[in-house]
DNA sequence: TTGAAAGCGCTAACAC
DNA sequence: GTGTTAGCGCTTTCAA
């Protein structure tokens, strides 16, 4: 269990550790005998650099602390997964922290992050709240968020076109045939706000009546969309096609619609966001707006390594662009 | 940017560092008075630990590594979300690694883990050859498994009860009627062998042929078992039910059914395995085992506090109970 | 009860 | 090209 130092390297090669270390390092500053036959000794003895004493020396960690509200749910977790590719390619590792369900979880974990000493932070924010709630920290290291909800704040963020999402899908109802559309979510963050508003210029172009049903729940989820659809459903459907804020509510929209026998996509069109993993599965098909995830990760990791090694100052609000992906809840009219 | 020390804070208040430190960690050997000045002190300068010095001296990080193929998996990403917050509500934080693709990058990953120190290392291993792959590596920190494909390792790790997750399945089915029970996965692992066993030991003890359809794809996917479900049903249907090895593989066979109009459950019954969150979703509905997921996280992460810090030697093998989720896709025969 | 000092494993500046 | 040494921020003996 004892690990082997660079010390240990250097008695048995007869140098001092410091010799070692170049070799190690790559300095030009060493013969290139000595070089490998010192190399191949701390290959020997199974010679690991340590890095906590690097970092000690460096004053840099190499460790990127990625936050999240939970690591069990798609949409985060394929965010993790190329954040932790994109970052581990470039030498540095991720430290997982779930901040959920509250602010205040938040709150501990980034403190506990800085404690680490992290060189940057990566967080998926809980709330629109989060910057207000994690700020003092937030300040002192180089942190990148991935949300568009930080829209009026001196930060830097990595987030999906809402407004462009909702209104491309929206006009491909249009151009499907659907004169009424229902818009279906909260409208709570800035996020959701984005999305409504991209539903409400479309509406506006194409000359559309502007319809919502509005969430009052704080998250969203199947069953939240599941409760809010059977009420809805109990009234008269006005309405050739729904677009779901979320594709959670989507898919808790299909649960009711089936129950009350309401035919999708024959009576009834519906379209989500997210494009979260789930929507792809056999008998859903739920057509959707795609959050390029893999993307918006790179470019996050990327933006936090540029703030990392080269220091730039400011902050920019990168936005990607959504993708309409077309499955079986939608069709045309007439 | 630049962080408070011991020594500021020790300077601002006008004693040795070694009191601070003192102070912070709650010995007994040192007055109250001083100690509760220092402690607010502190808070006013906004002073944190240094987790990388204290871990230098400690020669302890608190870390646990967490090894996954790919953490965008549900099932991966499940273990992840109960793993970290019981590591951290024990003090330890976790370095997130996705080990695939291939056996290489596994190797890479714990190699790396190792250089950054972590305390102890959880592993969702690739394969079964993934013990002999990290061997070298895994000998050197305490380290659990999360599968049951140790089996016959000298190894710790926690796992569910794969056997008798198929057994139970199988005489669920026979209690609802089937006597023509197909087993469709494939065998290539001990975990694989064992649901296989599950299944041959139930249709033994219930007097029912032993059917087996096998896949020779080493990866479980929807894909696969959608494409060899097609084949499978392109010849006559003279089995009533399927237990298939995976969810992934029985959410393939459902799309399968589905295109070639074979009603599922009337004209058969289908049962999963894992419990992944898309079977759950509307209009699936599957019928599957369950591995109990936060139970395994939890216990993993138990046994290696266990290791760490009672230096506790040998193995342990904690195999957890599967339970049957009654959903939508069995029907009662006759 | 408090201070002084060693040392964790490493990098880098400075000698030779 | 190689050795010596200081020091990163902290914990913990050992003295006082």
């Amino acid at each position: 269990m004892k690990s082997v130092t660079l010390k240990d390297v250097a008695k048995a090669a007869g140098v001092s550790y410091a010799t070692v270390s170049r070799a190690l390092s790559g300095s030009p500053q060493i013969g290139s005998e000595t070089r490998e036959r010192i190399i191949k000794l701390c290959d020997e003895m199974g010679y690991t650099t340590n890095y906590v004493a690097r970092s000690m020396v460096m004053k840099k960690t190499d460790l990127i602390g990625l936050v999240v509200p939970s690591i069990d749910n798609q949409f985060n977790s394929e965010l993790a997964y190329y954040a932790e590719m994109s970052a581990r390619s470039h030498g540095y590792n991720i430290m997982l922290c779930n901040s959920g369900p509250d602010m205040k979880q938040e709150k501990t974990v980034v403190k506990l992050l800085l404690g680490r000493q992290v060189d940057g932070i990566l967080i998926v924010p809980q709330s629109p709240k989060t910057y207000e709630n994690i700020r003092a920290y937030a300040d002192q290291v180089p942190t990148v968020f991935l949300s568009e909800n930080l829209r009026d704040q001196p930060q830097s963020y990595v987030a999906v076109d809402n407004s462009r999402g909702a209104y491309i899908g929206t006009k491909y109802l249009y151009e499907l045939g659907h004169r009424d559309i229902l818009y279906f979510g909260r409208r709570h963050s800035t996020t959701h706000q984005l999305r409504a508003e991209g539903y409400m210029k479309a509406c506006q172009e194409l000359g559309l009546r502007q319809r919502f049903f509005n969430s009052e729940f704080s998250h969203s989820s199947i069953n939240n969309g599941y409760q809010l659809a059977r009420d809805l459903f109990s009234k008269s459907l006005d309405y050739t096609a729904i677009f779901a804020s979320t594709d959670s509510n989507a898919l808790g929209i299909m649960k009711a619609a089936d129950e009350m026998h309401i035919d999708i996509p024959n009576r009834l069109s519906l379209i989500g966001f997210d494009n979260i993993t789930a929507t792809g599965m056999p008998r859903i098909e739920l057509t959707t707006i795609e959050q390029p995830k893999r993307e918006m990760a790179v470019q996050a990791v990327d933006m936090l390594r540029d703030k990392i090694e080269n220091g730039t100052q400011g902050y920019v609000h990168q936005i990607l662009l959504p993708t309409l992906i077309k499955r079986g809840t939608c069709r045309p009219l007439g």
